[in-house]
Formats: C-alpha cells, sequence, structure tokens
RNA sequence: GGCCCGUUCGUCCAGUGGUUUAAGACACCGCCCUUUCACGGCGGUAACAUGGGUUCGACUCCCGUACGGGUCACCA
C-alpha cells in the first residue's frame, strides 16, 4: 500500500506537520513535580457528582503542587451538546471552590494551549491523523452502520469476540483503488487504527489509584475519526493530552476498558503517555445490592440536588474529600477553623474501588460544618439558599435580618456548638415559633399534671419575668415558682424521692416551654426568651393560661 | 460470552508479612452531663467474601471459586 497517495487522498489539505504543532505548544515551563491536569467534560448540561469527584482530585493535585489545571470541553458528540451547557459546569465548579487556570471560559478561551473545545481543534488532529496514515497505522473503513451490525450479530451467534478486528476489520487491507472508487463515489468513511496488538499479549501498568494492573494488548481498529472529521474520545484525549502537556489524567475506572489502546495510540504517535488514576465509581444501596449511581434513577447524582435540598456547598465538598482522603476527618477535626484549602490531598490515600455513597454520613459531615459558622455566616447560606427555594422565609428574614440573626445566634460560638441543622431546609421548622404568625402549640401538658398548677406556675412566672435578668437570676425565680407550688427545686433531691413531689423545677421549665416555644423540646429556653423579648414571652404566657 | 477491576464492622474507611487480642468516623445500644432538645464525655455490639497454596508466621503474596462493578459504539 502507497501511504503517501492514501494520506494525500484522505487528506488532501492538511499541510502542517506533527512538528509545527510541537512547536505551537511547547512544553511548559513548571517547576519539578507539578501536575498539569484538566476537566475534560461533554456539555450535555447535567453536571454530576463524579464530575465534581473528578474535578476536585484534578484541582487539589494541581494547585497542591504548584502546577496548572483547565478546562477542556469534549463537544466531539454534537447530537448530545446542550447549549448552556458549558456556562453551568463553569458556574456549579465555581461554587464548589473548582477554578480552572486556563481553559473554555463563559466568553471564550484563555490560555495558550487553546482552542480548549474539541471540535475547534478539528485540524490539529488531522495533521496526526494523516501521520499515522503515512505510517501505515491508520486508513479508511466505508463499512455502514447495517454492515456493523450484522458483524456485530454474526460474532454473537459465532461466540467470537465482539468488535472490528482480525478477519471483521474487512476494510485494513483493501488496495488503494478500492478506497479511491468508494471516494469517488462520495461514499461517507471514518479513519480506523491498524492495531497490531493480540489479546495473547500481557503487560502489567501501575495507575496510581489502583496499582499495577494487569493489560490484555488491544486488537480492535478502533475509530480514530468520525464520519464527520471529528476525532472519537480515544484519539482525542492523545492529541488533546500530549499537546496540551497533560502530566496526569483523573477520569472514571470505566476508562480502564480502553486504556491499551490508548497507551497503543501515545506509541504510535511517539508519545509519552501521561500518569493515569482510574477512580472506582459512586455507588448507592438498592435493596440488598450496591450499584452504580445512575442518572435516570437517582436524583442524588446530580449536583443541583443538593442545592435544592438545602446542603451547603462546603458540606458536600467536605463529604467528597471525606470519601476520598480517610484521613480528612482527623484532619478537620484538629483544625476545625482551617481553610479547607489547607488539607493535604493524596491521590495515594484513594480507595481503589468505588464508594457508597452514604446519605446520612453526608447529613452529619453537614451539620459539623454549618455548626462552624457565624450567625452572619449562616444568615448569608441560609439566604442564598432561600432566595430560590423558600421565599417565605426569605422574606421573613430580610424583613428583620438582626431578628433573624439572633435566632440563628442560639448557641453558636461556644465550645459545644449545637448541631440542629443538616440542611437549610431544617430551619424553618426549627425556628418557626419566632414568629407569631408562625407559632402554634405543638405538644401538650401531660395529663398527669393538675390544670390549676400549670396555671399557677406561668402565673406566677409571668409576675416575676424581667428580660434583663440574667441566666441565673432567671432560673432562680422559677425554682421559686416551683416551690411556691410544692414542686422540687433541686433536681437531686427530685431524682432520689420523686414520689414526694407532684412534680420538679423541669416540669414547671417544661410549661414555660410549651407556652413560649409551643414545645417540649427547644433550645436553651433562656436564649429563646431574650431573643423573643419581655413582651412576646408575657404574651404568650398569658395565651396559653387562657386556653387552660 | 471475552477482557479488566473490586471484595476489612450495617456504612465510610485505616491497614503495604510479625508493632493487630484489626484503629477511627457515621449509624445503633447503654451510661454520664443536663430544666427539655441538641452538643459533649465514657463504654458497648459489630468486619478481613470463600477454598487452596507460599511462609516459622498472611488482612497483607500467589492460584481457584463466589459475589459485585465496568467494558466490548462513528457516546464520552
Amino acid at each position: 500500500m502507497d501511504t503517501n497517495a492514501l494520506a494525500a487522498l484522505l487528506f488532501p489539505n492538511v499541510t502542517a506537520t506533527p512538528a509545527d504543532m510541537e512547536a505551537r505548544f511547547p512544553e511548559r515551563q513548571l517547576p519539578e513535580g507539578a501536575v498539569v491536569s484538566r476537566m475534560a467534560p461533554s456539555p450535555t448540561g447535567f453536571v454530576h457528582l463524579g464530575n465534581l469527584v473528578q474535578g476536585l482530585i484534578s484541582e487539589r493535585m494541581c494547585h497542591q503542587s504548584g502546577g496548572v489545571f483547565f478546562l477542556r470541553v469534549e463537544d466531539t458528540d454534537a447530537k448530545r451538546e446542550v447549549p448552556g451547557a458549558v456556562e453551568v459546569l463553569i458556574d456549579t465548579m465555581e461554587r464548589y471552590h473548582i477554578r480552572y487556570d486556563e481553559g473554555a471560559t463563559k466568553t471564550g478561551d484563555n490560555g495558550a494551549y487553546g482552542p480548549y473545545r474539541q471540535r475547534q481543534r478539528a485540524d490539529i488532529y488531522h495533521v496526526f491523523a494523516k501521520q499515522l496514515v503515512l505510517q501505515g497505522e491508520a486508513y479508511p473503513c466505508f463499512c455502514t452502520e447495517e454492515e456493523l451490525t450484522a458483524m456485530r450479530a454474526e460474532q454473537e451467534a459465532k461466540k467470537v469476540n465482539f468488535g472490528y478486528y482480525g478477519p471483521y476489520a474487512v476494510w485494513r487491507d483493501r488496495p488503494l483503488e478500492d478506497v479511491k472508487a468508494q471516494l469517488d463515489a462520495g461514499k461517507p468513511w471514518v479513519l480506523r487504527y491498524r492495531s497490531t496488538g493480540s489479546i495473547e499479549h500481557k503487560f502489567k501498568f501501575v495507575d496510581l489509584v489502583k496499582g499495577e494492573i494487569d493489560v490484555t494488548e488491544n486488537d480492535m481498529d478502533h475509530v480514530l475519526l468520525k464520519s464527520d472529521g471529528i476525532p472519537t474520545y480515544h484519539f482525542a484525549h492523545a492529541v488533546d493530552d500530549h499537546l496540551m502537556r497533560t502530566t496526569h489524567v483523573v477520569r472514571g475506572d470505566e476508562w480502564l476498558a480502553t486504556l491499551p489502546f490508548h497507551l497503543q495510540l501515545f506509541r504510535s504517535l511517539g508519545w509519552k503517555p501521561p500518569k493515569y488514576l482510574h477512580i472506582g465509581p459512586l455507588q448507592k444501596m438498592d435493596g440488598e445490592s450496591k450499584r452504580k449511581l445512575s442518572k435516570r434513577k437517582d436524583p442524588e447524582l446530580a449536583l443541583t440536588y443538593y442545592r435544592q435540598e438545602g446542603f451547603s456547598v462546603d458540606a458536600v465538598y467536605e463529604y467528597i474529600m471525606t470519601v476520598l482522603n480517610s484521613n480528612f476527618e482527623d484532619w478537620r477535626r484538629q483544625n476545625p477553623d482551617a481553610p479547607i484549602d489547607d488539607f493535604r490531598f493524596s491521590a495515594k490515600k484513594m480507595n481503589p474501588a468505588g464508594a457508597l455513597f452514604d446519605a446520612v454520613k453526608l447529613r452529619d459531615v453537614s451539620k459539623n460544618v454549618l455548626s462552624r459558622l457565624t450567625a452572619d455566616e449562616i444568615y448569608d447560606e441560609i439566604m442564598a439558599w432561600a432566595v430560590d427555594f423558600d421565599r417565605d422565609l426569605y422574606d421573613r428574614f430580610a424583613a428583620d435580618p438582626a431578628y433573624a440573626k439572633a435566632i440563628l445566634g442560639i448557641g453558636r460560638g461556644g465550645k459545644k456548638p449545637r448541631k440542629d441543622f443538616a440542611v437549610f431546609a431544617d430551619v424553618r421548622p426549627y425556628l418557626d415559633f419566632f414568629y407569631d404568625d408562625l407559632f402554634e402549640m405543638k405538644d401538650a401538658v401531660p395529663d398527669a399534671f393538675r390544670k390549676e398548677d400549670v396555671k399557677a406556675a406561668l402565673a406566677g412566672f409571668a409576675a416575676t419575668y424581667d428580660a434583663g435578668d440574667d441566666a441565673v437570676t432567671w432560673f432562680d425565680k422559677i425554682k421559686a415558682v416551683a416551690e411556691g407550688l410544692g414542686f422540687a427545686a433541686d433536681m437531686k433531691e427530685y431524682r432520689q424521692n420523686p414520689e414526694a413531689f407532684p412534680g420538679s423545677v423541669a416540669d414547671v421549665s417544661m410549661f414555660l416551654r410549651l407556652a413560649v416555644t409551643g414545645r417540649v423540646n427547644s433550645p436553651d429556653m433562656y436564649d429563646v426568651m431574650q431573643v423573643l423579648g419581655q413582651a412576646r414571652v408575657l404574651a404568650r404566657i398569658d395565651a396559653m393560661r387562657q386556653t387552660l
């Protein structure tokens, strides 16, 4: 086969050479050990947890090493492309503190290694496609979809391996005249790689997450260029990651299957392949068994889900970090207030198997994250969520921010912070009693108590209550009320001999709590009353007396 | 079906041949603190999928089996 003639036939307009490309995209001048990696999503508009995990790992590796992290848009499949998807992706990643040093942006490209959208790089791929043809390592294939489907059916019937290889690679060694005839007839073609690998040959490969793995050589003549002249993922990956000088590729382990082909491609093109980190899939429990999270079945795969549910960005981020690096939790305990970027992420600590998504654990992480915020910070976060998902709450808070912050500030800032909320949606039911129009009696006084005692307790408290009292004085007054009713004021004494009293100061407190909050459980009642203010407290106590 | 990956408490995971009577966290249970709840403290239940090797010794190495997962597109 005259490869020069074939190359001229296939790529008549390609004049640039691989050397031109090398010159156009020179090696990066970076310190020793700097990681260059990328996020390379296809713009489908759906940003999921997997994107975040992959992006987070890459971003950390790059920025912890003084390297470069860039965004490349893999828009080679025009059919699946969703308008505006790139913008959504960039916005979402930005919310999760994932910033790109170069690559596609909302307004265009930024960086010297672009274009960063693969469809705009067609001419670049063609240079290397032509090179492979010249080397006799690529050839055109004119098989139709029907022919390929029939081939597959035949392979299934014969119980042989599926795919375009060996005897099934019908265009692999066709004479030039046949190719020319098809071309002249205007038939569409794809460019295929001419594999010389054999599944009989195995070799070892070191993946940075999986460790040493057994690899079987690829013997398939995979497609390099589709009939529209746009490359497949495989070819684009090799060309782009070489020319963009990527040192590390982080991707899902579903790519392990095609790794042999990728390595083969790098070799044919005369390039050193990058280091690979193949990460296991996120899974979830489905009845008795685990399964990969699926786009269709599992809403929790979409990042928008977490925003909607009211998880803070930091909670999701820290949860993922917890799953990826088990020493993260210890670090966080020791450095509760340190910026998260101070944590030294380690790819070595990742588990080669996929993690199970644990919603309960996420809530726990989230409670811890939220408990560390100041009243001002959590106020801002809640508002950012409520503006889209709880307009009524937003309006209330906006109407009186100082009051809202006072509510949110209860129990905050101490050594033992309250952990009342996992998500912002937990806020409303927690604090509805702070608003008169939302207040309602959710619990009732247990039947064991006499109504007269309850009434007397409320009246006694109301008679002496002064919002200016400190917590000790305030509680001493409650004790006095209890004693006046014959209730035990000292809890130790009461516990030793509960039969001797009709109730205790704890019960009196419960009556008051019921009156003021409408329920038997609440945050510290002194703090609650301080926030509500004297007038509201007395009004509620009075209101409850009326109902008894 | 071929090829590949994985398998430690319910869950996330530590663990790279002896330091392990297998650590921690979440969940669960008990106790303590406490005017309730939350928080916090202390303690408890609970795991190396399985069968063979190799070795003085295996969670750690090798082989088989089972079970999960992935992949075998002109999708990424």
